[in-house]
DNA sequence: TAGATCGTTCGATTATTTTCGAACCGATCG
DNA sequence: CGATCGGTTCGAAAATAATCGAACGATCTA
């Protein structure tokens, strides 16, 4: 027997394909402090909504959810639905083979592992 | 003797200095497809307003200058005052100091001399 | 000097984005 | 099951950006 597909089915949020992504999407996207903030965050790994600095936990919910659709729309992360919460991660193949070093230029230098920013004991 | 400045000096329009220029204003600048046609277009050499095809020549002049503006003010291009014209250059220098290969991977791929894009005969 | 050319600025209108509450949904936990 | 948590969607309202005509200024040219 064909089990009806329920009228409700989880409706995963639509990703554009690789070959899809337009250079000036991206770049708006990448023009606003605060998603361009959750950009740096989620460059050293995937991370929840829910635990992003960046997308202020304060703000209201819809407010979030609306930064992460314009970076979601425009190609430059994926949001993964992960038990109750959405997992962030960044295009960087995708971005890296649309746009080579565009992404890499928007991080900026690369922090060095011997230099944190903290400040030194004299 | 020192000539009074005139009451009427060159207002010259103001540019942002190099470390002035603000990643997101400029991402911003080039989010715009007009905006950023007419950056590419100046990438091989800086350019009249009046000679400049992205900037529609049919356009009113108003709208014509406010994307003129828009690049000015974010510091992507100088526009010099040139006799009757303005000059529009790109801030190459400046751009790649602050924000290194951020100009390169948003022009693309260089066209190469030998491959212009037109169709090879078979 | 007068006219034409090129471009800026201002103000008004329109279009696009952002913000946020409310309603809702699925997953988790008691 | 019922409550809570994380997040989306849908309006509507506010903020921001684009468009364009009109007035103006400076430069060149006749």
């Amino acid at each position: 027997m064909i089990s009806d597909v329920p009228e409700t089915l989880p409706p995963d949020l639509p990703h554009p394909a690789r070959d899809e992504l337009e250079l000036t999407q991206v770049l708006f996207a990448l023009s606003d402090p605060v998603r361009l903030a959750v950009v740096r965050e989620i460059a050293s790994g995937p991370l929840e909504m829910v635990n992003c600095a960046a997308l202020r936990p304060d703000a209201p919910k819809s407010t979030r959810s609306h930064v992460a659709k314009v970076l979601r729309e425009a190609g430059v992360v994926t949001s993964a639905p992960a038990g109750r919460c959405r997992l962030l991660s960044l295009r960087r193949d995708d971005l890296e083979a649309r746009f080579p070093g565009l992404l890499d230029a928007v991080l900026g230098p690369r922090p060095s592992p011997i230099d944190d920013g903290a400040p030194t004991e004299s």
